[in-house]
DNA sequence: AAAAATTACGTGCACGTGCCCGAAAATATA
DNA sequence: TATATTTTCGGGCACGTGCACGTAATTTTT
């Protein structure tokens, strides 16, 4: 009942062996270096395919002393994006395990509401020659930009959090947004009678930029329609996060439509509405919204919002940066899209989230 | 706007240098051998904390040469018992990663059904004379006799899926059971109207040895309990997974109660009930039930069970053998306990877990 | 056929650490 | 004081790989 793997990991020095040959021309071969003829070239190769020879990176990285530089390129933390702290975290997670492999990561971070300082900084990344670069492509013609000179220069970069399909990215970490707006839907069905309406609530400055709201809502909306559904749906937009917006956009349409049994907000800034209707007296009003964050985890614990959205950005961050480590030192090809699972939160199960 | 992080990383020769002594003698105080002085070990004992010496583990490993062999003790994977071929693919995911570092895992596995089988292989392990162990502890009693000789022995071990609090283990990965019933009650107050009865499916052989099962119908019932909902919830034991066993017991039940609303089948044995329903065109009862194995997740696709709770088994498997690894080879103690989340499927995000 | 140029391969050091062995210094014993 | 013993420390090799350099073998040129 018990299995042995005894797959012995061969090294260079036994290739060489069986090749009766020395180590450095074995390592001409395995570095694709010149100077070594077809025949022994071919000899070789047969016998490394034959050993299935890994090599030791511990010996590699210690030999070579090469250290990778990787550029690290998103949103800031504020308490407008707490959600980005998650990412940074996860960045600085795989910083410390990979430090020792001689990797080192450069964060520059720009303002979600400044196109310039997204530029500046792309431009500081591009001076500076790094190997690798993590990037969040929040505004899209820039970000296509700044990576077609990206691709010219050779660089790989890897997209978080939001993707732009066409580019050449090495590939994209990050959520599945029209899913997420789907499950959503999937949820929110399950809490509204066939009479009640639903209040899709987008609330972002820059919202003609804000592809991530757009996919969502069309998820949502989209569960209705598949599943017949035909509840109203109202959507509101709102330009400002903070609770005097809110109650001025909300106020006038709660009175409008009483009946409105569910509130899905498109994104972190669910815990303002949620307050919101707590001071209204309209707690029962059913809440569904996204991300992790202390306001919105403290609404959660309170009742005053039902179900959180997460897409584990920490792992995103940590995740991006491994996956340009391995395809530095490895030479590793990721899969082209790596969508993170959608996890759903409520009171009972929200402190044993891994973000 | 960007940070630098300028810590230099040191090694053994800058220690010596700066304490004016050779790398030996440094290479003594860190590995706290004999032969050095008090005062010279003071000397670079304080340069260490000065630098903040972190030992080069890819040198460290190389050059030690050593190798832990690590033992896990699981169940066998069988159709039975399909839910332990996640951890042990954690476990091989672990194994590929880390085999670089010296890391050599030898697995056992035992009957779930057999107690015997639990105790033979636990003493090959102990003859074996392996330096950790990562064990299932199905069986109670045994698991503690077995654990006591390895504390005997100072063979560290860590419990995966099941806990034995009182125990002196390294540490437990794995679900919060009580939780995760308390959560499922939470989704089943969504799902049922205020007269519709609530059926808890019980299917185990070893029913009397299951606290797994025990612990996660206690906190469904508590949910209930706490929140004021006074549904009944008729619980029901079947000791076999089998459509007749099952067919058996449900027939006159649900003949008796036709106002069942909702059933919690309190482990992974919800897809035999779920075809059953089916069969007496019973589909439209709401059902729940644990872990993300193939017949499941062909039930979730079809719409015959509505919600999975998930405790990712191979993040367990994974994050277990990482842990002894950690332990053994860099002396990190970790959390006594770590609950996995407590993750919701549905049809709609099924796909996007990651097991 | 000799010299020059090119190709093919081997030698040896380095990386940071672990650890064996032997030497020097300090202390104890005669 | 001379010798034996213990304590304290340094030298040097090894781990698997990368890489600079040197040399031998082969081909080309004269």
């Amino acid at each position: 009942m018990k299995k042995e793997n005894s797959t012995q990991l061969y090294g260079v020095k036994e290739i060489a062996r069986r090749a009766d040959v020395s180590l450095a021309t074995v390592d001409r071969v395995i570095h694709k270096r010149p100077g070594v003829s077809a025949k022994t070239r071919d000899k070789i190769n047969k016998i490394i395919k034959e050993l299935d020879y890994q090599p030791n990176l511990l010996a590699r990285q210690l030999a070579s002393g090469k250290t990778w530089r990787i550029a690290t390129l998103i949103p800031k933390v504020s308490t407008e994006t707490a959600y980005w702290e998650a990412p940074l975290n996860g960045i600085q997670q795989a910083e410390t395990e990979i430090r020792q492999f001689g990797i080192k990561i450069e964060k520059y971070f720009f303002d979600q509401n400044d196109k310039a300082s997204f530029v500046k900084q792309s431009e500081l990344i591009l001076k500076s020659g790094v190997d690798g670069i993590l990037l969040a492509p929040s505004f899209i013609e820039e970000s296509i930009r700044f990576t077609g000179i990206c691709q010219q220069q050779k660089i790989p970069y890897v997209f978080i959090n939001s993707d732009i399909p066409d580019r050449d990215s090495l590939c994209y970490i990050g959520p599945h947004l029209y899913r997420s707006g789907y499950l959503a839907g999937h949820l929110v069905s399950y809490l509204v009678t066939a009479q009640s309406k639903v209040l899709v609530l987008n609330i972002s400055r820059e919202i003609e930029y804000n592809h991530h709201i757009r996919r969502k809502e069309e998820g949502f909306r989209t569960y209705f329609k598949d599943n017949g559904r035909n509840n109203e749906i109202i959507t509101v937009e709102i330009r400002n996060a903070d609770h005097s917006a809110v109650k001025k956009s909300l106020a006038p349409l709660l009175e409008k439509h009483p009946d409105i049994g569910v509130i899905f907000v498109t994104n972190s800034k669910v815990a303002v509405v949620a307050n919101y209707l707590e001071t209204i007296g309209k707690g029962n009003v059913l809440l569904i919204g996204y991300d992790f964050i202390e306001d919105n985890i403290t609404c959660l614990k309170n009742g005053s919002v039902d179900f959180l959205i997460c897409q584990k950005p920490q792992e995103q961050g940590y995740r991006g940066v491994m996956t340009l480590y391995q395809h530095l030192a490895m030479g590793a090809t990721p899969e082209k899209v790596y969508h993170m699972p959608i996890d759903i939160l409520t009171r009972e199960n929200y402190a044993f989230y891994k973000n």
